[in-house]
DNA sequence: ATGAAAGCGCTAACAA
DNA sequence: TTGTTAGCGCTTTCAT
């Protein structure tokens, strides 16, 4: 590999005067710049990330940790991230936790080490982890799930009116006995929208039972079977909301393969848009985020933070859009094809990529 | 940060003999290296990575680029990827190329500069980025996409034979007119999957006309546009063979929206399966990879290159399979529910995660 | 404006 | 077995 030194001695100047070409911060006589230039790219000197790492004490890569990358939540989000961090200079590289806490802590371990420039993270374990980055003073910032007991930098959505808009579009829709399946009780999404849940059915002024309510994985499988657990009881419900787009399609795959009627005689909303929702048999009614802007606003809350590392942590929280769609319209064959596209107004969903 | 002199200091030895005990090569004196790893955790010592591989020439993580992490292609090929990245002691960071060779070229720079142990890329632009890190010496195993000119450890799947079986079925399906939709010139599968298209269509005795192809993006909207280009046609077709799954879904939704029949009168195949394609109405017949192993094959060829750098490059072909639904089986109605699952025999689809 | 030299934190010769 | 020391490639004072 060609260095820094070699670049010097081609050139006839110092190392030192290289760098300064290369970096572009101080001021070089412009003939030398030019020899200097041109002397890289006789070489094709590729500067070394590493070396200059260490001597600054800071990197430019930024680690986003997701929990599940196959949960096409992500994918847009990540995008978002990428759009920001590219106009302040960093490069993101992806992490996959997988909903998996030992997976995850490898991944925060790795950050840590490689001494990142920042870490966005959708954490599926324990706040421990998000507070070994803050305590190595590395810059944090939380993204759709609130951790406990950690003051950083934070970005949701309004899970719990959301999910309360769903209830309260089911109880609406005419359903009569409606369950919930919801994620770990460790993640703050799947308590937050469990909570909606539950203020919708008092609402409507009816009870909230432990028995109409499961606690899954965030996965289809885990979907699926708790939604064939709710079908096994003595009385079983006859619509669910289910916390997140991947137990939802497990839900549905569930009520299909019992041949149980959607959204007649059982409904069913899901948080999180999933992609081709529209395409799908019956088309799902969700909750949508924000995914893109959810994105922007951690990487933005990250450059902030990165500028500034005293300043306050701050929370935002962006809003969702209920998308009515077939699963949850019992009547929807008997109404104009509109009906299936149902939006509500001014969202910050508005600059979320097709 | 604590550094390496720290813990020396505060075991009372060398960073010689902290750096031996925390890496576990040399021997250490028993009594000292439980000395050591005391201070270590009393200090709460993090090894710094940036020096680590500075100072040994080489880092412990992998760079997979990847053409667009919206595609859920890539997500169970990233996990295969991982697992055995993981026995092999090496941490992956994904870097989203987006279909766009700029961002992708980006990343590769990063991947040059940041000197990674290793680089698997599914490349969407010039054959150029991959020559790039070869001169550099970074081991470097193409996936899912055969670069131009340029010798390198590949992993692929029989993309021509998948697209032929998938037409041929088609054919056999009774579609006369079959219209096939593929991706960018530039991309070896794009052009892989058009001449299996080809050959179903000559080995049927028909003429393959230039009007019936379309090249497309390999997204959505553009399988949506390609669709509809080709049913403004004088004579449109009644079939159509998509070379990836997102223009698979963008064609679908085309054909939803004008209002045609599918499998009836209008049949469609895609390459790449799709999450819940079941679900979706129709159910999609799909060309499935083995995406999972795609990801492991992938890996352990790069493995294999970091401990031999001289080894002659490898190909690896892994095998498709056609999984028929109803997308094209107009008489589906009147089969029984088994034909919807059909599959071919004995295929390295086998390990594929569900 | 330019160069000399120190040092980021670690590992690997080499010496003891 | 352990310690001393040099140096990975770069940036950044500090002199000039």
């Amino acid at each position: 590999m060609t260095t820094i030194y070699d670049v010097a001695r081609r050139a006839g100047v110092s190392p030192a005067t290289v760098s300064r070409v290369l970096n572009g911060r101080a001021s070089v006589d412009p003939d030398m710049a030019a020899r200097v230039r041109q002397a890289a790219q006789d070489l094709d000197y590729r500067p070394n990330a590493v070396a200059r790492s260490l001597r600054r004490s800071r990197t430019s890569l930024w680690a986003v940790i997701i929990s599940d990358i196959g949960n096409p939540f992500f994918t847009s989000m990540v995008r978002g991230v990428e759009d920001v961090a590219q106009e302040a200079g960093f490069s993101v590289v992806l992490c996959n936790g997988d909903e998996d806490p030992e997976k995850e802590a490898r991944y925060v371990a790795a950050a840590l080490a490689e001494r990142m420039a920042g870490v966005i993270i959708s954490s599926s374990g324990r706040p421990a982890l998000i507070s070994r980055l803050v305590q190595a003073r590395i810059p944090v910032v939380a993204i759709d799930r609130q951790p406990r007991g950690v003051e950083v930098d934070t970005v949701l959505v309004d899970n719990t009116h959301g999910a309360e808009q769903a209830t309260a579009h089911l109880v609406g829709s005419g359903y009569r006995r409606i369950a919930c399946i919801t994620g770990p009780r460790r993640i703050s999404t799947a308590m937050q929208r469990l909570r909606g849940y539950q203020r919708a059915l008092k609402a409507s002024g009816r009870q909230t039972t432990e028995d109409l309510i499961r606690y899954a994985d965030f996965r289809e499988e885990g979907g699926y079977r708790a939604m064939a657990s709710l079908l096994e009881t003595a009385e079983p419900p006859d619509a669910v909301f289910a916390a997140n787009n991947l137990m939802t399609v497990g839900a549905l795959e569930c009520l299909v393969d019992n041949g149980i009627g959607v959204p007649d005689p059982f409904g069913i909303v899901g948080f999180d848009d999933i992609p081709w929702a529209h395409l799908v048999r019956p088309s799902l009614s969700t909750v949508a985020q924000p995914t893109y802007d959810l994105g922007r606003t951690a990487a933005t809350l990250l450059v902030e933070r990165i500028a500034d590392p005293a300043k306050a942590p701050s929370t935002v929280v962006l809003h969702t859009e209920l998308r009515v769609r077939e699963s949850s319209a019992p009547s929807a064959g008997r109404q104009g094809p509109a009906a299936g596209r149902t939006r509500s107004r001014g969202t910050a969903a508005g600059s979320l990529r097709s």
